[in-house]
RNA sequence: GCCCGGGUGGCGGAAUGGCAGACGCGGCGGAUUCAAAAUCCGCUGUCCGAAAGGACGUGUGGGUUCGACUCCCACCCCGGGCACCA
């Protein structure tokens, strides 16, 4: 190899064979897919990309990976369903409009073909004809259908929420867009406004969402998060009557409902707090108190949700507990009774209790809870406990098991009989009644931007919120805006968008100005694909039968909540509302999250400015250079350091495989032919393991060992090439064969091209997967490591079938363990053919 | 604080309870060359040793086992998620 053979046809250049194939691929349609295609159906998915101009390397990994899947499937076999679309909408192209006063819709087509660009100029591979993006007016069109029906079926409403607020850019900011309760982009101060906004009823899917977890083949990380989101907990929900002056409990006021997960503490109850946005603040304030509960209210009311919740400042507290922040709350005037003590307690108001989980009211027990602790010792209010902590316990509250104290008929019980017992006593009183609560919130759909799918839906001053009729869509908000700073939608200016006729009675009407959280597109873009020609629906249920739940969807970690359960629960909605069959209950079968790229440690992002253009590395090494760098750099599910994504070693990789395969085998000098003598057979043997070793690795995305083998086998076949015998030509032949088919979903072009120059008129990607012969797995020799005493002292080829007996002979009788034994008889012998056997003295 | 991951050569990493460090990067040496690049071949965990060989070695300390990177217990460190959800 030492120098080029006179047949090499010519240098791997990948510049000019990249281009070449990615034509091909595209002209021939390969990775078309139509819906009677009659191979079994697979589904691989990459995540539904937001359009930010040419691929980052973030990109490039996850669209990678999708690519080497969505290759290696369709050679095995399958009828492999590729498709990308873009998350179209959003507020990066709306500020890119703001700035420029240009419709957003131009920056948004160039992002797109730009991306569609990158992608391509990778080699990723999908059906073009089934692409799909946010904006367009064909899937507006079914979104705002969607919106309709989820409203029909009250899984859409109107309600009075709190926002984040921005009063320098004049409007509502996601939770990400704040930080550290000020306004990222303006640095304003950040303040809380109840505004009316549209949801979707995902909270009532919250036990299904959380039960069908168990199905699905996710990273127990993802599931877990998802869990902790949805948050379901056990308890009872139970009134505390309003005491009158002298403590006693009224009957003519309703009691305040208080919602706990222990109930077994309730002896310990020595106070109450309600949340300062309480429905019945108003009612239950005493006049001598009102004007600081007012002023508090005030004060909370101005300080975002983050902030409220935040703790940011606060330490660790010395018992191991959480510390919380400064309990902030006042005084109502007003007392509620303990019905486990029959005495009455203060009422308070405090902003640590929401107003939307549970009833909005706690009873407070600072004795087992470290947050109660903190206010009673804030507000001088009294401590029972009324679990025993352990001996030595010297923390505030405590949380943990113990038996009951200061409890009367509850006491020397355990916390989980002690739960029951008060349970059962407060629904046998009817005071309570048990309840399951979630912390999952419905999902606020809302945006007071334009540039998303607008929501269908008019004002009329005498019928209200009206749909808007299925026919009228879809409701396409108008090009003729004027683009200005005010943070506003400009749709509120545009008067012949804004006035509309009321469907009902004819009479003047407003159309909703908001439109819908992007995350809406992103939960059926997938659905869209199996169908995108689809005039008359979003999807057929054929189609989606065929193809869904999506085989293998592969994206980053970061959507492990939002996306993935909005997505979730778009899917059972459509399920149960006869849109898509009613047996699909879960959208991803199998999820793989890929790790981010970081640059010198910290997140690559645009703000940071410390992106990499992956497009400058397709110019110098090549698309399959960088695609086998980033297979090979790290396990596909952990994050890399971009300076960890070596490309040289990958080009020489390539240059070997290129000079090995280009020269056609007959053209080696000193190829044998005949009968193939023992090397040969150990090539063969390499060749069939190979394949069962690249299949499983594919399979389980474990690429960077995929590539790892195959460096391995390359370098074999040198050796093998340069061995005094010279190489066997159909052992070779096959050998370097199996190898590009192997490569060809990783490195796409150069097998391509390989294969070609060595079988004229073939397409390596239109080959079978190759299989490995079971027979030919297996070595005629094996190396077997002899030890004494678990420490390897001697190693010896045996035949691979050897017996236990021999294998034992064998070590014994080796001069090395003899030695070491000095002549005395082992004490044991573990014998394991024909790997290995323990000598142990 | 709670919940997940993870700690292996100079670096990225590999290894179903059975040869620790595959493969790549980097380094060293050789071949080729007028020379260099490119390429090819070899070596490359640490320590002792001329070598043969030996000792040590997968965050720390224990344990199980003929045998532990792998399983168990305790702890340390790093990364991520959640964090007043009653």
């Amino acid at each position: 190899m030492d120098h080029q053979p006179a047949h090499a046809r010519r240098r791997y250049d990948p510049g000019s064979i990249e281009p070449r194939w990615q034509q091909r691929w595209a002209d021939d349609g390969l990775y078309r897919i139509d819906n009677d295609d009659n191979r079994e159906a697979r589904y691989v998915l990459s995540m539904y990309p937001y359009p930010s101009g040419p691929a980052h390397i973030g990109h490039v990994r996850n669209y990678t990976y999708g690519d080497v899947l969505v290759r290696y499937n369709t050679m095995a076999g399958y009828g492999v369903l590729s498709s990308i679309g873009f998350d179209s909408f959003g507020l990066n192209a709306e500020n890119a409009a703001i700035k420029s006063n240009t419709h957003p819709r131009i920056f948004t087509d160039k992002r797109i073909d730009q991306l569609t660009e990158s992608l391509r100029r990778i080699g990723a591979v999908y059906d073009d004809r089934r692409t799909v993006k946010s904006h367009d007016v064909n899937y507006i069109r079914w979104n705002q259908h969607f919106f309709l029906k989820f409203l029909e079926a009250d899984l859409a409403y109107k309600a009075e929420a709190p926002v984040n607020w921005c009063p320098g850019c004049r409007t509502v900011l996601a939770n990400e867009q704040v930080v550290s309760g000020r306004c990222e982009r303006s640095g304003d101060e950040v303040e809380r406004r109840t505004m009316s906004q549209w949801f979707y009823r995902i909270t009532g899917y919250a036990q299904e969402l959380l039960d069908e977890l168990e199905t699905l083949d996710w990273p127990d990380r993802v599931k877990i998060m998802q869990r902790n989101w949805i948050g379901r907990s056990e308890g009872v929900q139970f009134g505390l009557p309003i005491a009158d002056a002298k403590g006693t409990a009224r009957t003519d006021v309703d009691p305040l409902v208080v919602y706990t997960t222990r109930p077994d503490t309730g002896f310990g109850m020595t106070f109450a707090v309600m949340s300062p946005e309480h429905p019945r603040v108003e009612e239950l304030v005493t006049d001598e108190q009102r004007p600081v509960v007012e002023a508090f209210r005030a004060e909370v009311s101005k300080r975002s949700e983050i902030e409220r919740l935040s703790n940011t400042g606060n330490t660790d507290h010395p018992n191991g507990q959480h510390k919380s922040m400064t309990k902030r709350g006042v005084f109502t005037g007003s007392a509620v009774v303990n019905p486990f003590t029959n005495t009455a307690i203060p009422l308070y108001l405090a902003d640590y209790v929401l107003m939307d989980y549970g009833t909005g009211a706690i009873m407070a027990v600072p004795g087992q809870d470290q947050r109660d602790w903190d206010f009673a010792e804030a507000h001088e209010l009294d401590i029972v406990r009324t679990v025993r902590p352990p001996d030595g316990f010297d923390g505030q509250a405590y949380t943990g098991d113990g038996p009951a104290v200061n409890s009367e008929w509850l006491d020397g019980l355990t916390v989980d009989e002690a739960k029951q017992a008060a349970t059962d006593w407060l629904v046998d009183t009817g005071l309570g009644e048990q309840r399951v609560n979630y912390r999952l919130r419905d999902w606020l759909l809302s945006r007071q931007r334009f540039w998303g799918c607008p929501i269908p839906i008019v004002y009329c001053d005498t019928c209200g919120a009206v749909p808007v009729p299925e026919s009228d869509l879809p409701i396409v908000a108008p090009d003729d805006v004027e683009f200005r700073p005010t943070g506003e939608s400009p749709l509120n200016y545009h008067e012949s968008f804004l006035n509309t006729g009321c469907p009902i009675c004819d009479g003047p009407a407003r159309r909703e100005t908001d439109t819908m959280d992007t995350f809406v597109d992103s939960s059926w873009h997938f659905l869209r694909f199996v169908d995108p020609w689809n005039p008359d629906q979003p999807f057929s249920s054929d189609a989606v039968e065929k193809f869904l739940p999506v085989n293998q969807y592969i994206g980053g970690v970061e959507h492990a909540i939002l996306h993935l359960l909005y997505a979730r629960f778009f899917t059972k909605a459509l399920a149960d509302l006869g849109l898509a069959p009613s047996n699909l209950r879960e959208p991803f079968a199998k999820l793989f999250t890929q790790g981010m790229v970081r640059l010198g440690g910290s997140k690559m992002s645009k703000t940071k400015g410390n992106t990499v253009a992956p497009e400058s590395f397709v110019d110098t090494h090549g698309a399959d250079a960088l695609r086998l760098a980033i297979l090979q750099a790290k396990p596909a599910s952990e994050d890399v350091d971009f300076e960890d994504i070596q490309l040289e070693g990958c080009e020489r990789f390539l240059n070997r495989v290129w000079r090995l395969a280009a020269t056609p085998t007959r053209d080696i000098d000193n190829t044998r032919s005949g009968q193939p003598a023992e090397p040969d057979n150990r090539i063969e043997t390499a060749t069939h393991r190979l394949i069962a070793a690249t299949t499983e690795q594919y399979q389980r995305l474990a690429f960077n060992t995929a590539v790892a083998g195959f460096m391995e086998f390359t370098n074999g076949l040198y050796k093998y090439v340069q061995s005094a015998d010279g190489p066997h030509g159909p052992t070779l032949r096959l050998a370097i064969d199996t190898l590009l088919q192997l490569m060809a979903p990783a490195v796409p072009h150069i097998t391509a091209e390989l294969w070609a120059i060595r079988h004229e008129g073939q397409h390596v990607h239109e080959l079978s997967w190759p299989e490995a012969d079971q027979a030919k797995l297996r070595e005629s020799t094996v190396t077997m490591v002899i030890q004494v005493n678990g420490k390897v002292r001697h190693r010896v080829d045996v035949n691979a079938d050897i017996t236990d007996a021999d294998a034992r002979a064998t070590a014994l009788s080796s001069e090395r363990v003899q030695a070491l034994l000095g002549g005395s008889e082992p004490s044991n012998v573990i014998v394991r053919a024909p790997r290995l056997v323990n000598v142990v003295a």
